[in-house]
DNA sequence: AATTTATGTCAGCCATATTGACGTATCTTG
DNA sequence: CAAGATACGTCAATATGGCTGACATAAATT
């Protein structure tokens, strides 16, 4: 038996030592754990029938989504080294998902686009990922919805946002610059 | 330059192929994907000082908060192997951050208890997540942060649910059982 | 011409996940 | 009770996807 969060009765004793002691948010915490565990995980089982990995994914999807993305912008947005994103970005090269231009005012920079082949693998999960999210906002209506999108814009760091973040946010980039 | 999403313009050619061309929810899915990035990235700071990894955050987090939870319900939350676990789970006991009790009912089972110094970990790794939350929530009133619940939980998969999610969701076992 | 920048790559290491096999204690069932 | 199923632990091998450090090249900048 057992496996019942003690939500009202004793917190953890020693709490939060440096951190302070208010009310922690328990629910929301675990709720993110599992939505994003079961949001991921839809497109797992597709990607395995194509060899790939979530690090494909990441990366096949925000080159088709961001057209021309350079490969430093990809390293920001991934958090991720040169040398990680070496290898699966090779594969998908190798494989036809992405082309490589060189770029036209700088002609160092290797400008990353998606295939047709690419845009459908990317097109075929995001269509796994939008059918769970539609199921998920069915009981909410467009103010409900708006105010999800809110929060989730608001639990992403804002300072020093990669370019990504910028097109996303609208480049409102704070004070800095 | 480029970096600009075609939100509007042309959507990937070939489209999802099987899936249907509709209307693809792709700023929630990059909103999903920031905001969990940040939000365990909070953590992952903390956890390097301790020499632990995400890993032992996962393990130690649901113990903290379902005492006694047996290893095959923690093997079922993570969704990993007890291969996997067994390392991690070793380490969080040798350092004394779980303790094991033998199942009164079913001496088979080893229950798992954080002690107070894992609860102090776990605490303090909540209260980092927390202010996140707490910030992500300040321009939403109560029914706004209830819709947030909402959808999150409408993401979770529901069939099959573990222990944990059972408690989560208060045990309305659908069908199955 | 010297330096910096953008990218690629080699080499090795680490964390975390996997599968498969096997062992042991304990519970359940015929 | 004997047989089998279950809960857990562990050994071994392997894969993925991160990491650091070092070094190379081409092109831009100064």
């Amino acid at each position: 038996m057992a496996a019942k969060p003690d939500s009202q009765g004793s917190e953890p004793a020693s709490a939060a030592s440096g951190t302070g002691a208010r009310e922690l948010r328990w629910d929301i915490i675990e709720l993110l754990f599992f939505a994003y565990r079961d949001f991921v995980g839809d497109a797992d089982q597709e990607l395995e029938a194509f060899g790939f990995g979530r690090a494909h994914h990441r990366v096949i999807h925000f080159v088709t989504r961001y057209p021309g993305l350079k490969v430093a912008d990809l390293l920001d947005v991934l958090r991720i080294t040169k040398q990680s994103l070496g290898r699966v970005l090779k594969q998908l090269l190798d494989e036809g998902y992405i082309v490589q231009k060189t770029g036209n005012n700088d002609r160092r920079q290797r400008l990353l686009y998606a295939t047709p082949k690419g845009e459908a693998l990317v097109a075929k999960l995001a269509g796994l990922q939008t059918d769970r999210i539609n199921r998920a906002l069915a009981g909410i209506d467009a103010a409900g919805a708006e105010t999800v999108r809110q929060f989730l814009r608001a639990m992403i760091d804002r300072d020093d946002p990669d370019k990504v973040l910028e097109a996303i946010f609208g480049s409102s980039k704070k004070a800095r610059e």
